[in-house]
DNA sequence: AGCACGCCGACT
DNA sequence: GTCGGCGTGCTC
């Protein structure tokens, strides 16, 4: 018997298996995702590393394998529960173990070694002058490289010095000795939970509420555990009802996973918890520096957090007594993760639940195909709030057929509706949002007069025009002037498609000079800082309308919005993909629920050029299970998940040519091996964005019913790609059941 | 990452 | 010749 181990050094080189053979006293005693030591290189220095598997047989010349020493003494067990999750991601979402490995363990010591460490010099100019030339005299050139880099600059970081000057920590050792430097480490410790303002009082539950959580209450004292969905219409206080649960969970002693779209963890999302369970939380997100990042992970060792919250990386927090993950906003698409393995949060969640025996709580307004699937199925428990908080009704919903506004002779973006009802609130001092649709879409340029569109040199997208009169490239920040005339027929009518955030600002204000209008769009605020001033300004009453895309429709609560209208409410219907008449439905259900929190009653007016169609017409009824069941008959029929498995394979090189031959011979190859199945191959087929960065992209679609016979599909191509070197050049991702990912 | 091996210039 | 420093390659 085998172990297969990966050592617990951060190299490149070092990233794969290692082979080990069993001592006899340890046998039957190792487990998947244990740690070890064993010995390491020549010297058989004693090195940790992490048991991912076995087997019979060697693959190594067995003469050469070692032995493995012994079990790391009080190794925990929670490691080896996220190794064991690293196991199953690359299994079930492809890649290699050690890209499962980092995305589980993504700051191990690494962090807390490194320190980041600096070279700091200590002697003068002059004496560091005197010992260049000696070492430069003697021919030491390393040495004198480090010398007359630190008479440059009295301080360097190491990892400058290692990658710049091509240094190895020796020399810089060597100069330590002699007195001529010293190396410096810093730590730097920062608990992102600024401020604490008192306990919140607890809110009175409603009786729907206290119904949800009592479920809840009598499986946990069952100790039956079992896949929630929590479907609750927007503002439905799907918050209280989490931390009702959480409460419950933490006073056992165990540990709960928070799960947040990246864009919801908002300030006042934080402080809700903060007030509620005090500094036993910590908070992880993507500004948080690496090693900020590595001190909650710290304090999540020392038993200090008993919740953390973060998007989909908090899942891999190393709790060891884990009790519950809650997922909000489930259906996200920010769930699922972009890189290799491309893995889904969701379903990641409900693995790890099952294997620390936890419960986990999918909550959403708009539940995901998936999870509503899953729980007519009897797989997921359904816990339903069909009423607001506070009682308020559901916003009263307008739809415009934009058409007919054309029809009447309305060629402005707002419909007259929208129009009068925008004067009204101005009149009686509440507040407006207009939400603009624009997924799949950017405000590009093109030539009335021969139909030309600018696009990228290096990326098959049209280049989006910005109000410094320069083309972006979104994809690859290639940016150009904005041309004068048409590079194609050198037509003067060359101009922009007028609909983009800023344009809208423009036209509203002509329209309410006297309204005070705000604006948030990624170009307009610089990052997530920015985002917040702009929300707590307009909650706070400090304008009369604010003009956004998807970002608005997160997060915070603006009581005295009263109306909520949303432009081309259709642009996000025609994107290429299964999910689009999903995606527009949740977008546009999410949107009107943002009005009508407070004590007066809010209304929506949804603008359309297809009023007719099935999730436009659902939206406006703020009817799921309408919608749900249309929407799935059409995947039931087309074959889309969740009703069927959907395996995409992202193949993209330098060469067209190569390119194409790759992505040809691969559909051969599985033609061949997955006939006795029944798998549906489609394509090869030039993704919506066919280059980016001079790169060729194609994909390549497996359909099947069976989740697993995909996955045995896709372990026979890894092994064919491995294999044949023709695959050395091309780049070979999985994605199952994609959400737009490439 | 750390260790050995082999190469190369400098010094005895 | 030998010694010490430097670059390279390997680690089950």
């Amino acid at each position: 018997m085998y172990a297969k181990v990966i050592i617990d050094i951060t190299h490149e080189k070092l990233d794969r298996v290692f082979e080990y053979s069993i001592p006899t006293e340890l046998e039957g005693m190792l487990k998947i995702g244990m740690e070890v030591f064993v010995p390491f290189g020549m010297g058989n220095r004693r090195i940790k590393g992490y048991i991912v598997g076995f087997s019979k047989e060697s693959e190594y010349e067995p003469k050469k394998i070692k032995t493995i020493e012994k079990i790391v003494p009080k190794s925990v067990s929670v490691q080896s529960e996220l190794v064991a999750l690293a196991v199953w991601m690359k299994e079930q979402y492809g890649g290699t173990m050690i890209q499962a490995l980092k995305t589980v363990l993504p700051i191990k010591r690494q962090e807390k070694k490194k320190e980041k460490r600096y070279v700091r010099r200590l002697v003068s100019k002059e004496e560091g002058q005197r010992k260049l030339d000696e070492f430069l005299q003697k021919n030491q050139r390393a040495r004198a490289r480090l010398m007359a880099a630190l008479l440059d600059q009295d301080c360097i970081a190491y990892d400058v010095l290692k990658k710049e000057q091509k240094l190895t920590l020796e020399v810089v050792q060597s100069l330590q000795k002699q007195g001529i430097l010293e190396i410096l480490s810093e730590r730097v410790y920062r608990n992102p939970v600024k401020e604490y303002q008192g306990r919140e009082e607890k809110l009175v539950l409603t009786e729907e509420q206290k119904e949800t959580v009592e479920t809840f209450l009598a499986n946990e004292r069952l100790g039956i555990r079992p896949v929630y969905l929590l479907y609750g219409v927007t503002g439905s206080g799907k918050t209280e009802v989490y931390m009702e649960m959480i409460e419950e969970v933490i006073k056992k002693g165990k540990q709960v996973i928070v799960l947040i779209p990246e864009i919801s963890l908002t300030y006042q999302m934080v402080m809700r918890f903060y007030k509620r369970f005090g500094d036993r939380i910590s908070i992880i997100n993507s500004r948080l520096s690496k090693g900020e990042r590595f001190d909650q992970m710290e304090r999540v060792k020392n038993g200090e957090v008993d919740i953390m919250i973060g998007p989909r990386s908090a899942l891999f927090t190393p709790f060891d007594n884990l009790g519950l993950i809650v997922v909000d906003e489930e259906h996200e698409s920010s769930y699922k993760s972009e890189q290799v393995p491309r893995y889904h949060a969701r379903e990641t969640a409900v693995f790890r639940a099952k294997m620390a025996n936890a419960s986990v709580v999918l909550g959403s307004a708009t539940p995901s195909m998936e999870a509503f699937y899953r729980c007519r199925m009897g797989e997921y428990v359904l816990l339903q709030l069909k009423e607001r908080a506070a009682k308020q009704r559901m916003a009263e919903v307008y739809t415009v057929d934009m058409r007919e506004e054309l029809r009447a002779g309305n060629r402005s973006i707002l419909s007259g509706l929208l129009y009068e009802k925008m004067r009204q609130r101005l009149e009686c001092g509440e507040q407006t949002m207009l939400f603009l649709n624009r997924r799949g879409y950017s405000g590009f340029l093109s030539c009335r007069s021969c139909g030309y569109v600018v696009k990228c040199p290096h990326c098959d997208v049209s280049l989006s025009y910005h109000n410094n009169g320069k083309m972006v490239c979104h994809y690859c920040g290639y940016t150009t002037e904005r041309p004068k005339v048409c590079p194609s027929c050198g037509s003067k009518h060359i101009s922009g498609f007028r609909a983009g955030t800023q344009q809208i600002e423009e036209l509203i204000r002509r329209e309410f000079p006297s309204a005070r209008v705000l604006r948030m769009d990624t170009d307009t605020t610089g990052g997530k800082e920015g985002h917040e001033k702009i929300l707590s300004a307009f909650a706070n009453g400090q304008g009369d309308i604010l003009i956004g895309t998807q970002m608005i429709v997160k997060g915070h609560d603006f009581p005295n919005v009263t109306l909520v209208g949303i432009l081309a409410a259709d642009l996000s219907l025609y994107v290429d993909d299964f999910r689009s008449g999903e995606r527009t439905f949740q977008l546009l259900v999410q949107a009107e629920g943002r009005a009508g929190r407070g004590e007066r009653e809010g209304e929506a007016v949804i603008q359309t050029y297809s009023p007719d169609h099935y999730a436009i017409v659902h939206a406006a009824n703020q009817d799921y299970e309408g919608f749900y069941e249309e929407e799935m008959e059409y995947r039931m029929m087309a074959g889309y998940p969740p009703c069927e498995n959907l395996m995409a394979v992202y193949l993209s090189a330098e060469s067209e040519d190569l390119l194409e031959k790759a992505a040809f011979y691969l559909k051969e190859y599985a033609k061949r091996i997955k006939n006795r199945e029944n798998v549906q191959i489609i394509g090869p087929s030039a993704p919506y964005v066919g280059k980016v960065h001079d790169i060729f992209r194609r994909i390549l679609y497996f359909k099947h019913q069976e989740y697993g016979i995909l996955i045995e599909v896709k372990n026979k191509l890894e092994e064919y790609i491995e294999i044949n070197p023709g695959y050395q050049k091309v780049r070979v991702q999985f994605d199952f059941n994609p959400m737009g990912g490439f």
